[in-house]
DNA sequence: CGGGGGTTTGAGTCCGTTCAAAATACGTGG
DNA sequence: CCACGTATTTTGAACGGACTCAAACCCCCG
């Protein structure tokens, strides 16, 4: 329940340059014409996080997006009752905090680092200009929000119609993209940035169904789990368990 | 599962005025600047459905957006085994159609009038141009996205939290919004516009299920049922309902 | 070495599902 | 207008997945 380090403060970094970015071109500010990178990359203030730290928090006003350089991190609500839980990841090259600042303005999530993180914060101002004056830069993020919907809905269709251990397979599959390396004898191994309650939120369940749904496929032999460490033998039977209920 | 009728043509009708249009006041087309509402009525294009047409289908191109005059209608996704599932509804007054059409330009839902339904069409190359001409609609529309998203993503918590039944009462208490009367006895009466497996969809469960809460429900006199008639002779006791579990 | 959080295991229970059949509503043609 | 066939809704019985509660376990760290 404590949530190690509570600091949102982050010690400012040498910036990167947005120009030179990798991840500009891949995202929705790589609709913005030359002069307006330089305005991006004059206004964007850089900060890191340990693990553990807060970048944002439920609540509080929402004054600008953020851009992940480097690092993973957790978005999470917090529901009256006070639990938290896990509802998305978000990744390097990620944009984040676009959904709140379009709606209204406050936070409706927390955001906490999962690993080291280093993350660009763009101003209300800045991102207003930009946005003004790169009508595809708006049209981007009605892309990103319209792909996100698609996502969310979908995971609410297959919540209603899979089993925990199915989704629990979906879960694997795509932390895999971003996590997995590839061993010499062919099986993927990962380190998983996720506690088992972080998982079990995302799958709408408990720890212990966790736990023991993390002992059948060991069982079964679809992967080997030993704390956060996993192995994947053989993809191909990790796959078979998304084809047998969805297929 | 045979959908009533299935022609999507609609017999075009002597079209409404966006200028003095109720609706247009309310949306994000009150962006518009007074020459763009001449665009909209110009361009717009308006039909008719009867209950059970389609207004668009899962596959077909989205070349545009849609603005509901009068009526409802069901957004239903059919997934790869051909099960039809109601994820949404969108009444007049509403906009509909944007997520896919930002999203990449393919319905991936159905839009099937529950009622006698009047709609007005707008073609791409119009809302390109008046997006185009004004910030303000891209503002408005990704403020429509956030909203959904949130909306998603809330109910993508409350089906892991909250019992059928809890999330039964939610829906009935959302449906009495908009098609309640108040009787002079002060309870409330309404026609359901949904058959029981489009409630099951909603809520994630099974006919039978929602046969049975029906019946619960009845039993203790939160409602009383009759095909697709519900009476709520004290909506205190449905708004206990919700309290118990989520607050 | 002694917490303390996170994780695993166990037993019992419940909600919702599945399968099956009866009952009711509905539309259509005679 | 009624009879009939079909679709929807309701009821019943039995099963099962996931939850709850509770205790043991384990590993990391001070």
């Amino acid at each position: 329940m404590a949530r190690a380090n509570d600091r949102t403060a982050a010690a400012s970094v040498p910036a990167p340059n947005c120009f030179t970015c990798q991840w500009r071109q891949r995202s929705e500010w790589c609709a913005l014409a030359r002069e307006d990178v330089l305005v991006l990359n004059e206004h964007k203030i850089t900060s890191t996080f340990e693990q553990g730290q807060f970048v944002f928090r439920q609540g509080e006003p929402c004054n600008g997006v953020y851009s992940i350089v480097i690092g993973a991190v957790a978005i999470r609500k917090t529901d009256p009752q006070g639990h938290a839980v896990l509802v998305r990841m978000r990744h390097a090259g990620e944009t984040m905090g676009y959904r709140d600042f379009f709606a209204g303005g406050v936070f409706t999530t927390s955001a906490e680092a999962l690993e080291p993180t280093r993350i660009c914060f763009i101003d209300k101002r800045s991102v207003r200009m930009l946005l003004d004056r790169n009508p595809a830069l708006g049209l981007g993020f009605l892309k990103r929000l319209a792909g996100d919907l698609q996502i969310a809905e979908d995971s609410l269709l297959m919540s209603a119609a899979l089993t925990t251990r199915t989704r629990m397979a979906h879960l694997l599959l795509a932390l895999k993209d971003r996590y997995a390396n590839a061993e010499a004898d062919g099986s993927l191994t990962m380190k998983l940035p996720l506690s088992r309650q972080d998982i079990a939120d995302i799958l709408g369940s408990r720890t212990e169904t966790v736990a023991r749904i993390i002992q059948a496929l060991e069982k079964d032999g679809v992967a080997r789990f030993s704390g956060r460490n996993v192995v994947i033998p053989d993809l191909d039977r990790l796959l078979d368990e998304i084809e047998d209920e969805s297929a």
